[in-house]
DNA sequence: ATGTAC
């Protein structure tokens, strides 16, 4: 190990703590060019190569930029919508959670309604929610809420086969399976006035979360370029202890290739959450007194991506490549690139729950920049595997409970709603509650779910 | 996560 590696962890959490996620974060504090630790956020379990809920950063001079430190489900992310009405004044939910089921196409493999042409799904790659935004999917300050104006620089389409192409030109606007979901939910409990008030939250209110990433394309991207790296690894005599850490340096061409096709996928992917956000809309304001710019968004978040910031090392700030695999940035107040109107707050941190429990709302902190180049958990952390989640309910059982408190849930299958078990998962509090106390990032508000849509 | 397999 060149860095030490660290954990985030309560002692509940640390009895959940997998041997291999910890093998995987010593694996990670072996690479190229590390700086300061291998970093794991409280929601850490097994992932490819790179533990989930990992943070590593390398510097640029012998650092290295690994798929696995990414994930396969690029710019997967979280974006939270306000709507102007409180629970008192909000009913039907079901009817609701139904038209947007038929509204928002979910599940393994399903096409969107809205098929980009070859030049279209270029431009998508190329400027992410603008795109979307510019094309009349969104509005103007939908993309001041997003992280980094929901595009990240340095994307080439070049270099996003032709096969991941093909399978993301149909799927630009749907949703998706497994973790991810689309969510009504209310303003629970507020814990900071202040920082409620600046990012637009009020207690009851009515908001959708929506969780989501890159689909087929990103994960062809990763899968193209993963074969391509672990050539590099070789090429560049790079020792790895696993195949599945293969990266090459940042300065390297075969690196640079994946970067910028990670970016493409980045910039997909906020386009797909733009434009689920438009459907959305269009649900709800069917709603009356409700009107298309009422809905307003909160912020979007990346928990899946790799990015150059400027961090302090040593007393010095230095350029250095962020590798956040199941973690959130949790930039602090002042920080680069936060709206404005943010800037005295910190950056809002979105933390969805697993199916049926709270998600939560934060605001990235000072010490995140200090402890961990500015990053904090995303969310609950699988400890069950889908298989076991699958021996253990039918999911017409956890259905039924949900509806016992008041969820409803409604699925492709009764197979996706046993996999998603809230058993399966870590709790989202407990998680949420470590980070906060680590302060890594502080709680602002906690979202209660009432209907839930899952792929 | 994923045209759940190449």
């Amino acid at each position: 190990m060149r860095v030490p590696g660290k954990f985030y962890l309560s002692e509940t959490l640390s009895e959940t703590l997998e041997e291999g996620a910890v093998r995987q974060l010593a694996n990670v504090a072996t690479m190229p060019g590390i700086v300061r630790y291998s970093l794991a956020m409280p929601d850490v379990h097994w992932g490819y190569g790179f533990p989930i809920g990992g943070v590593a950063a390398f510097n640029m001079e012998e650092g290295v930029i690994s798929p696995g430190g990414v994930g396969f489900d690029i710019n997967c992310g979280v974006r939270l919508l306000a709507l102007p009405i409180t629970k008192d004044d909000f009913s039907g939910i079901k009817g609701i959670i139904n038209q947007l089921f038929d509204t928002v196409p979910t599940g393994v493999g399903n096409k969107s309604a809205l098929r980009l042409s070859e030049k279209e799904l270029e431009d998508v790659m190329t400027e992410g929610a603008g795109w979307a935004v510019n094309n009349g999917y969104g509005t103007k300050d939908d993309i001041i809420r997003c992280e980094d104006g929901g595009c990240i620089d340095g994307a080439d389409t070049e270099h996003v086969s032709r096969k991941a192409r093909q399978r993301g030109m149909p799927q630009c606007g749907t949703l998706g399976s497994g973790n991810h979901f689309l969510e009504i939910q209310s303003v629970d409990e507020i814990f900071d006035d202040g920082a409620a008030e600046k990012f637009g939250l009020v207690r009851d209110q009515i908001c959708i979360m929506i969780h989501c990433g890159s689909r087929g394309l990103g994960h062809q991207v990763c899968t193209d370029h993963l074969k391509d790296l672990e050539a590099a690894s070789k090429k560049y005599n790079i020792k790895l202890p696993d195949n599945q850490l293969a990266c090459a340096p940042l300065k390297s061409p075969e690196g640079k290739a994946y970067l910028s096709a990670m970016a493409a996928s980045a910039n997909y992917a906020w386009a797909n959450r733009q434009i689920i956000t438009h459907l959305v809309r269009e649900v709800i304001c069917k709603k009356p007194g409700i009107e298309y710019d009422d809905i307003k968004l909160i912020y979007d978040v990346t928990h899946n991506v790799a990015k150059f910031e400027e961090h302090i090392v040593d007393g010095k700030k230095q350029t250095l490549c962020v590798h956040r695999k199941g973690a959130t940035r949790a930039f602090g107040p002042g920080s680069p690139g936060l709206p404005p109107e943010l800037d005295s707050t910190g950056q809002p941190v979105l933390i969805p729950g697993s199916m049926g429990t709270p998600s939560y709302v934060l605001k990235g902190t000072e010490k995140a920049m200090e402890c961990t180049f500015g990053s904090t958990c995303h969310g609950s952390g699988r400890i069950m595997s889908r298989s076991q989640a699958k021996k253990s309910s039918d999911g017409s059982d956890i259905k039924e409970e949900l509806a016992g408190k008041g969820i409803y849930v409604r699925a492709t299958s009764n197979k996706v709603i046993a996999e998603e078990s809230p058993q399966a998962y870590k709790s989202s509090s407990e998680v949420v509650r470590t980070v906060h106390n680590a302060g890594l990032s502080l709680k602002v508000a906690k979202l209660t779910p009432m209907g839930v849509i899952k792929g």
